[in-house]
DNA sequence: TGGGGTTAT
DNA sequence: ATAACCC
């Protein structure tokens, strides 16, 4: 059947917009061909250390001294002052001891500021751009494109030989003012520039950012002048950049697997799966991938920078020496589940899903977990986040059950990790009869109805265990 | 190796 | 439910 190209759908053509008098006329061409612009501005922040960071705002007499942030027996991150006498991220905690006696160590265990300051630094860029991606804690992509361009569009043409670009230039290459490309990216290097300083000035944090066409080089860019610097990269150096990797385990997207894959093919520089046959990639590594991949290694990557919004699940895990009995095991998922609770009742939003997740001890792999899950029960959602009754103690009875079918109590057992995940978050929905969200709610509006919108139905309906 | 997160299969 | 990726 094909389907008819009547004026309906095609026709939000594009609203008229004025000429804006002394704008630049001639950067509303040059897109590419085909009409859809497919040059994007791109910029990635990266906060410096940032674990340290919020370790020494929360306790200032940690400024300047040698920091270290442990978790366990690992140094997980450091400051600045630590690294220049030798302290390297994910040092063991003797190792760095040794290399740096006076290191100063705090427990960063409990994620809760980092994750809190996290979402700050994410808020802040989303009033630049409502398209934040974050990567992790301390990263963040945003899509410049339309800033750019606005600002572009309000750019007098006397202005133009003015503009200077912010921070470094990849390679040092110069800037060529007669291209639009340089233009735009030199105008997201200075955008870049008043995030950092606002991240500065409101936050108090400092990091680097890269500026390029896309999301892997300004990853790739982001990292090459370290501490609180910035750096653009334009399009005639984007081959030397993805070159100054020393191997394709470098390339963010090709992690441990991967790259032990492609060593078995012989392939170990960007420039050996640039050259590798596309059709040999794919038999090894299947179509989708073996394609994404090559087109990484040439700088490609059309990969839109997706806003992450609030996140999709929440966790808690806490890694052990030993855990030999149901007894401990209980004890700690009462633990985890009591901060998650917390958590939840925090976020708003209900989660409809419940997850245990186990490491078991030398299972022949390295760091392999199995999980189960299963669904909250309607009843239990609506009491979370209320203080008056207790849904812990329902729900550790679930996770123990979830315990019991992956683990054979009656035989001896050994685990080195615990942790519980919230996931399926779905809006609170305190949904009231006669409220929209009453029929926006399926689960609610397909059930009963009784059409009578009643004042005094409340909070009480959904009592019906 | 910690204590998180995401997406694809 | 697992496996891969990211930090």
């Amino acid at each position: 059947m094909e389907r008819a190209e009547a004026g309906v759908s095609g026709g939000s053509r594009r609203a008229l917009r004025p000429e804006e008098p002394g704008s630049l006329p001639c950067f509303h061409e040059q897109m590419v061909p085909g009409g859809s612009s497919s040059s994007r501005v791109i910029a990635h922040l990266d906060l410096d250390c940032f674990y340290a960071q919020v370790e020494m705002i929360s306790n200032p007499e940690l400024k300047g001294k040698p920091l270290g942030v442990q978790q366990k027996y690992l140094v997980v991150t450091c400051n600045y002052e630590a690294r220049k006498l030798g302290v390297k991220k994910l040092m063991s905690v003797r190792d760095a001891k040794e290399k740096c006696p006076q290191l100063v160590l705090v427990n960063g265990e409990d994620l809760t500021r980092y994750r809190e300051m996290s979402y700050k630094v994410t808020e802040l860029l989303e009033e630049f751009s409502p398209v934040v991606e974050r990567l992790g804690f301390d990263e963040n992509f945003v899509d410049l494109t339309e800033m750019v361009e606005k600002r572009l569009q309000q750019l007098q043409s006397d202005e133009l030989s003015a503009l200077t670009v912010s921070g470094h230039v990849y390679n040092n290459q110069s800037v060529n003012l007669h291209d639009v490309g340089h233009i735009r990216l030199l105008v997201g290097s200075q955008v870049a520039a008043e995030m950092r300083e606002a991240m500065y000035n409101q936050l108090g944090l400092t990091g680097c950012a890269g500026v390029a066409s896309n999301k892997l080089l300004a990853k790739l860019v982001s990292g090459i002048f370290k501490p609180n610097q910035q750096t653009v990269l334009l399009p005639e150096s984007s081959q030397d950049l993805i070159h100054s990797l020393n191997h394709v385990k470098e390339m963010p997207g090709i992690g441990y697997k991967t790259a032990k894959r492609l060593e078995a093919l012989g392939i170990s520089s960007v420039r050996d799966l640039q050259t590798f046959p596309s059709k040999a990639l794919e038999k090894e590594l299947g179509l989708s991938v073996a394609q994404r991949l090559q087109k990484l290694s040439f700088g490609e990557d059309h990969s839109p920078v997706t806003p992450s919004g609030p996140p999709q699940s929440f966790s808690e895990e806490d890694s052990l020496k030993k855990c030999s009995s149901e007894v401990e095991v209980k004890s700690k998922i009462e633990e985890l589940l009591a901060s998650l609770l917390n958590r939840v009742s925090q976020d708003g939003r209900k989660p409809h899903t419940m997850r245990l997740i186990i490491r078991r001890y030398s299972s022949g792999k390295h760091g392999s977990r199995e999980s189960r899950q299963c669904p909250i029960p309607s009843h239990i959602i609506q009491r979370l986040g209320t203080g008056s009754y207790n849904a812990m103690t329902p729900m550790v009875d679930m996770l123990m059950k979830l315990f019991r079918n992956m683990v054979n109590v009656k035989m001896p057992f050994h685990l080195t990790l615990l942790s519980v995940c919230f996931c399926n978050l779905k809006a609170s929905s305190t949904a009231k009869k006669g409220t929209i969200d009453y029929y926006l709610t399926p689960s609610l509006s397909t059930t009963s109805c009784s059409g009578k919108r009643s004042s005094k139905m409340k909070a009480t309906h959904m009592e019906d265990f």
